[in-house]
DNA sequence: AACTACTCCTGGAGGC
DNA sequence: TGCCTCCAGGAGTAGT
């Protein structure tokens, strides 16, 4: 569930939490969600020192001094919590167990323990996240061998950009395309029915039948979702339900509730083997499904 | 090229 | 109450 805007506030909060504090122990309590690159290991980063912490997509970088970094990818259900003493630095991504609970959880796989007597632990209660031991070099190679698309809340995700994507992937449906990181990056299962839902598309549409003014709207309604979640706080759905006191996810989560733009009931649909929540009067089917 | 199915895994929800 | 099944989700891979 960590999506951009998660791995984002995470990625700010760490960046004024971690740097200069340096690794004196690491406690590895799962050993499969530790992946140290070859002739690296555990031990390779005791006594290395933080400097600073950057977001690739959903991947979070951390910089270590010696040439050292830590990649991780929280996957469906990864968080890491930042804390020293009963004060949270920081905290983010999946949020069970709650960011106050009581850690390290059953399922804290990874504890790093700072120079400054706090302790950054990664919980993953679905084992999918990890974190990859490497260095800048490697790390960077990797991510570019993932071919992400441009950032979703970054400059690059341009009308031009998003237009070409488009016409490159004419045959294939807004919903498995936005979840694709090789076409545009960050977005996931929650974000993509909340742009399709303020862009007025429906996720079945394939890309290369929308119009300008559609391209356009994607656009914008893939922008301010994100902008939402980064600047207003993230869309808070635990097994598939959005929190009911709040506005925000507008669709996803929300099977059954009122469009909070026509009044139609929210409908669930699986679209790529993903629950996609939509509005069945503002999002129109497109035409060959009717 | 585009699609589906399957895999990894646990915990929460709902049915009976 | 307690079993059972289903479902949630990112992304890699295999097969059609």
């Amino acid at each position: 569930m960590p999506e951009l805007p998660e791995v984002e506030t995470l990625c700010r909060q760490l960046s004024a939490s971690l740097p200069d504090l340096s690794i004196v122990e690491l406690e590895l309590r799962l050993a499969k969600i530790l992946k140290p690159d070859p002739g690296l290991s555990a031990d390779s980063i005791v006594g290395a020192r933080f400097e600073s912490v950057e977001r690739h997509g959903k991947f979070l970088e951390m910089k270590l001094d010696r040439d050292l970094a830590l990649l991780f990818h929280l996957r469906l259900a990864g968080q890491l919590v930042h804390r020293k003493g009963d004060v949270n630095l920081a905290a983010g991504g999946h949020p069970v167990p709650p960011f106050d609970a009581p850690l390290p959880h059953k399922s804290t796989h990874l504890i790093f323990s700072l120079s400054d007597g706090s302790r950054l632990f990664m919980t993953d209660i679905r084992q999918f996240g990890f974190c990859q031991i490497t260095t800048w070099a490697s790390a960077a190679e990797y991510i570019s061998a993932r071919s992400m698309g441009p950032d979703a809340a970054g400059p690059g995700l341009t009308l031009e950009a998003l237009t070409k994507g488009l016409a490159r992937r004419k045959q294939t449906r807004l919903k498995p395309l936005l979840l694709d990181q090789t076409f545009v990056a960050g977005l996931g299962n929650i974000y993509v029915d909340e742009a399709l839902w303020l862009g007025r598309l429906h996720p079945l549409r394939e890309a290369g039948s929308l119009t300008v003014d559609e391209v356009t709207s994607l656009l914008h309604s893939i922008q301010t979702v994100m902008s939402i979640a980064i600047d207003e706080g993230v869309a808070h759905v635990v097994n598939g339900r959005a929190d009911p006191d709040r506005d925000f996810p507008k669709a996803h989560g929300r099977l059954g509730q009122p469009c909070p733009r026509c009044g139609t009931p929210i409908v669930r649909e699986r679209v790529a083997g993903r629950s996609s929540y939509y509005c069945p009067n503002c999002q129109k089917a497109p035409a060959s499904d009717r």
